[in-house]
This record gives C-alpha cells, sequence and structure tokens, in this order.
RNA sequence: GGCCCGGUAGUCUAGCGGUUAUGACGCCUCCCUUUCAAGGAGGAGAUCACGAGUUCAAUUCUCGUCCGGGCUACCA
C-alpha cells in the first residue's frame, strides 16, 4: 500500500478559525500515525481575497498547537512549489488536455449574461447552474472569439447522464446523478484556475492519498470525482468532517471569539489542552476516557473513529480541560508561561531579577488549582504583586468584616504577634491566628476573614497562612497598619 | 426552491438486534475546609426526534414525516 500523504490547505483569506484547524489536526493526527507525510499547501487562487499576512498566521497557529508538517511553503519538498499561485502553469496544461479530450470547453459568456441566468432560474424556482450555452458553440463563433480576444473560462464538460459513486471515510456509499451538476468553471479568465481544477490537479500530483477536509467540501466530491476519471486519474480517498457549530446550533462564524484560533492563544489557554479537546470534537476513540496525552491521540487516531454529525463547541469544557492541564504543570512551566501575562498587566517588570521570578513562583504556587486560563492570572494574583499601599480593598468585603466592633484591636493583636513572630511560616502564622481567637473567645473564622480582606483586600484566595507566609513579614505588617488605618478612617 | 448529510440528557460522546443506554463537561447535594478553588462521595437530567414497517426482539435495519446543518459563484 502507497504511503500515506494527506495535505492541509489553507486559502490566506482570513484568520485561523478553529474549523478549519481541527481538519489540519485530524489531517496530521492520521499522516502520524500512519507513519505517512503532512503536507501545507497554500490555495492563493482567489486574488481579490487575499489577506496580507494570512499564511504566517496560518502557519503560528499550527506550531501553537504542535503540529509540524513535512512539506510547505516554508520548507519546500520534493512536490514543490506549495503555494498554487506559483503552480499556473501546471494547471494550464491539463486544462489544455482537457478540452483537447473533449472533457472541457471554453466558455465565452460574461459575467453580465451569467448574472441574469441565475436571477432568471432563481425568479421560476429553477435548479440554478450555467445552461451550458457555450459548451457546443459553432465553429464559427469560437473563431471570431478567438479573434476578437474575448475573455474567457475554461468549463468542465459534465457528464450529461450517469451515476457518480464513490465511498466516503465518514459518510460511505455516496450516489449522485451526473445530471443535476452543471459545467463548473475550472479555469478563471484572470487565468487562474478555480478550487476544483488546483485541488484535483495538486492533489494528484502532489500524490495525496486521502483527502480530509470540511463536510462543506461534500457536496462538490462528485465534480472531483468526475474530474479525476476524466484526467484518468484514481482518485484519494475523500474524508469528510463534519462543521463546528456554534451555541446557537448555526456555522460557527467567524465574528466569534471562540472561532478565531488564535484567541486560544492570546487568552492564556494551553496548547496541549486545545489539542486534547479538539482531538475528541467529532472524533472518539471509543473509549471512557477524556484525557490523552499527544502521543496516545496519535496512536488511537483513524478514520473510523470520525462522527458523522455536526458537534457544537462547548467552551465550558474547553475550560475544564485547562484547568486540568493547568494544574499537571510543573510548577516552573507555569511560571514560565504565567508571567507574560503578568507583565502584560503591569504587574511585573520587563526584565524580573531573580528574586523576582522566585516570588512569582511561589505565588502561582499557590494559585495554579484555582486558574482557568493563565490570562487570569493577573485578576487572581493582583494583590501578591501590587504594591501595599495600591492593591484594592473590595467594598462588599470591607463591609462585612471591617464594619464592626472589634475589627481592628483583632488586628493589631495579630499584628503585634506577628510582629515578634521568629520563623516566618505558615504553621507559626496559624498558631497566632487562632491564639488571637482563643484569646478574644470568638471562633478562629471570625479572625480569619478580617485579617485576610486586611492582606488581601478580598474574601477569597489561597490558604490564608501560605499567602501571608509568600507575602513575607514586612509587607504583612505594612498591610496590616494599613488596614488598621482604613477602620478607624471609617468609625 | 433544488441536491446532499445528519438527529442518543443543555453540550461532547459510547453503542454497531437482546445493556439497569457508556464516560465526560455543565448543574444540584453532602464531605473536606478560614474563603474561593481543587479533591472525595452521591444526585437530577434521554419516551435513544416522530410515525410506520422488517424481526421472537429494535437506539441499532428499511421507508416516510419533522427538525437541524451543508452546498447551490470566474470564493475557498
Amino acid at each position: 500500500m502507497a504511503k500515506v500523504r494527506v495535505r492541509y490547505a489553507p486559502s490566506p483569506t482570513g484568520k485561523p478559525h478553529i474549523g478549519n484547524i481541527r481538519t489540519a489536526l485530524f489531517n496530521w493526527l492520521f499522516a502520524r500515525h500512519s507513519g505517512g507525510d503532512f503536507l501545507i499547501r497554500i490555495e492563493d487562487t482567489d486574488r481579490e481575497r487575499f489577506v496580507e499576512g494570512a499564511i504566517e498566521t496560518q502557519l503560528h497557529a499550527l506550531k501553537w498547537l504542535g503540529v509540524d508538517w513535512d512539506e510547505g511553503p516554508d520548507i519546500g519538498g520534493p512536490f514543490g512549489p506549495y503555494y498554487q499561485s506559483q503552480r499556473l502553469e501546471l494547471y494550464k496544461e491539463r486544462a489544455e488536455a482537457l478540452i483537447a479530450s473533449g472533457h472541457a470547453y471554453r466558455c465565452y459568456c460574461t459575467k453580465e449574461r451569467l448574472d441574469k441566468l441565475r436571477e432568471h432560474q432563481v425568479e421560476r424556482g429553477l435548479p440554478t447552474g450555467y445552461d451550458r450555452r457555450c459548451r457546443d458553440l459553432p465553429a464559427e463563433d469560437v473563431a471570431r472569439h478567438e479573434a476578437e480576444g474575448t475573455p474567457y473560462v475554461v468549463r468542465f464538460a459534465m457528464p450529461r447522464e450517469g451515476t457518480v459513486t464513490w465511498t466516503d471515510a465518514v459518510f460511505g456509499e455516496m450516489s449522485w446523478e451526473a445530471r443535476i451538476l452543471d459545467d463548473h468553471v475550472l479555469m478563471k479568465s484572470d487565468g487562474f484556475p478555480t478550487y476544483h481544477m488546483a485541488n484535483v490537479v495538486d492533489d494528484h500530483l502532489m500524490e495525496i492519498t486521502h483527502v480530509i477536509r470540511g463536510e462543506e467540501w461534500l457536496p462538490s466530491t462528485p465534480r472531483h470525482v468526475l474530474m479525476y476519471q476524466a484526467f484518468g486519474w484514481t482518485h484519494p480517498v475523500f474524508v469528510h468532517a463534519t462543521n463546528i457549530l456554534g451555541k446557537d446550533r448555526r456555522k460557527l462564524s467567524k465574528r466569534e471569539a471562540s472561532a478565531e484560533f488564535l484567541n486560544y492563544e492570546r487568552d492564556g489557554y494551553l496548547p496541549e489542552a486545545i489539542f486534547n479537546f479538539m482531538a475528541l470534537l467529532g472524533w472518539s476513540t471509543g473509549e471512557d476516557r477524556d484525557m490523552y496525552t499527544r502521543e496516545e491521540i496519535i496512536e488511537r487516531f483513524d478514520l473510523p473513529g470520525l462522527v458523522g454529525r455536526p458537534a457544537i463547541l462547548d467552551t465550558d469544557k474547553i475550560a475544564w480541560y485547562n484547568g486540568v492541564y493547568i494544574r499537571a504543570l510543573p510548577l516552573t512551566d507555569l511560571a514560565r508561561r504565567g508571567l507574560p501575562y503578568l507583565q502584560a498587566a503591569g504587574l511585573v517588570s520587563g526584565t524580573p531579577g531573580d528574586a523576582e521570578i522566585d516570588y512569582i513562583g511561589r505565588v502561582m504556587a499557590l494559585e495554579q488549582e484555582r486558574i482557568k486560563t493563565l490570562a487570569e492570572a493577573p485578576q487572581l494574583a493582583d494583590f501578591f504583586l501590587l504594591d501595599d499601599d495600591k492593591y484594592v480593598f473590595d467594598e462588599k468585603a470591607v463591609q462585612k468584616w471591617f464594619r464592626n466592633e472589634g475589627a481592628a484591636d483583632k488586628l493589631r493583636r495579630v499584628r503585634e504577634r506577628f510582629e515578634s513572630l521568629s520563623d516566618w511560616a505558615a504553621a507559626g502564622l496559624e498558631e497566632i491566628v487562632r491564639g488571637v481567637a482563643e484569646t478574644l473567645e470568638i471562633k478562629p473564622a471570625e479572625v480569619i476573614h478580617p485579617v485576610r480582606v486586611a492582606l488581601t483586600g478580598r474574601t477569597f484566595g489561597p490558604g490564608l497562612y501560605e499567602t501571608i507566609e509568600v507575602l513575607g513579614r514586612d509587607r504583612s505588617l505594612r498591610r496590616l497598619d494599613r488596614a488598621i488605618g482604613l477602620i478607624d478612617s471609617l468609625v
């Protein structure tokens, strides 16, 4: 059996969409599972929609996900070039060959006539499609057009009858009547090929064995099968992965934040979490498991596991995956990966010293189990990083724990004993706090809560004693003073 | 309108003629606990879209209906 060769063929018309990247992931997984090749081909045949920088972001998205390629626009390969805009001659030759063999013809119809034709068809509720006017043009008309240099497109001469059949790896036996297919355009008047043409020619020339692509291509697959037949080539295995839908059950629009793949990087999701999640969206191992390493997924990936129904993107589940992966991160990794987010929020300088790095590591250790995305780090940990006179007291927290009889007294007692504590560690700190409660004959919580608000400004967060330990003696005392001052000013 | 593909809890899914219909996310309760998380133990949630067939037996096979999605460009 021939070596598996698959491709991801983005068109540089915008930012990467999660559906496309998932398709790329499926291709890559299949290649790596089968020991085959995965290549990237840029389908830049639409000159009007080309977006500057789009190719770079596509490649960046794949790199971030950990998907690599064996051949592609940036690294070349034996089947290049990998830009369709650089393969124009190839398509032109094949188009001529198709015309010569009677499988294609030149069409001189104007855009205006085509528009009018469509309008007419829609009005009458007829199926839309080209009416084949140029298919059997008298020789003298053709000669005249050639003499006048009339612009033309090349159209595929669709068989007038018969049935096209093939087997889709996801949907099974497929059968279409050729009769309902119109003569689609192969070459545009600007000399560029259409998707159909470039795709079929390149997939054949690049020896692609499996075409794993989005479900939206299913209806044009019979055209492709017929083209392979006209060329005398065998077609690859077609694999149509279903679309990803939004919460409204509609195809995830590019406008939605969850659709734009790079948002996950920006928002602090870990690529390994996204990888795990995406592989399992529309594909299943058949096991009762949700957590898989990259290697385990490669090992299990196969075509029969592809699910034949569109999936709705569940952002809650992505967040859950991310939390699991963050909790599993070694501390140094977590600190390193969270650092840029802290810096972006202005909480850490651009060039932190060793002591600062060490401190951030200890902070992240305390926040690790409650962080869902790295982007949340600043808002969860800001009080650790802000100056002692800058961290913000939450209004409700102050209301609940500071506006009562004895609040300042509790803090003063705690402060006094903190000051004389010799070993600044969680155990000793706890002893003091509980000791104060005992002295005052109140529940520990009655002391714990105001102390937390005093030191962090809020009512929630990591364990109090660990928090105080990390904050350190000087900062803790300063903060207690600040809180006592605040309470006094309230009265 | 025409053609095509789907339809198992709110969501992702297992299932491939006979199961108490699988696991997970989310939701709820309890435990742990100084809070928030995390963790542990439970729970609610599915007439397997609906209606006919085939069969001793249908979530599983067939057909119809309904619903959802996709395509219907000199865009991919």
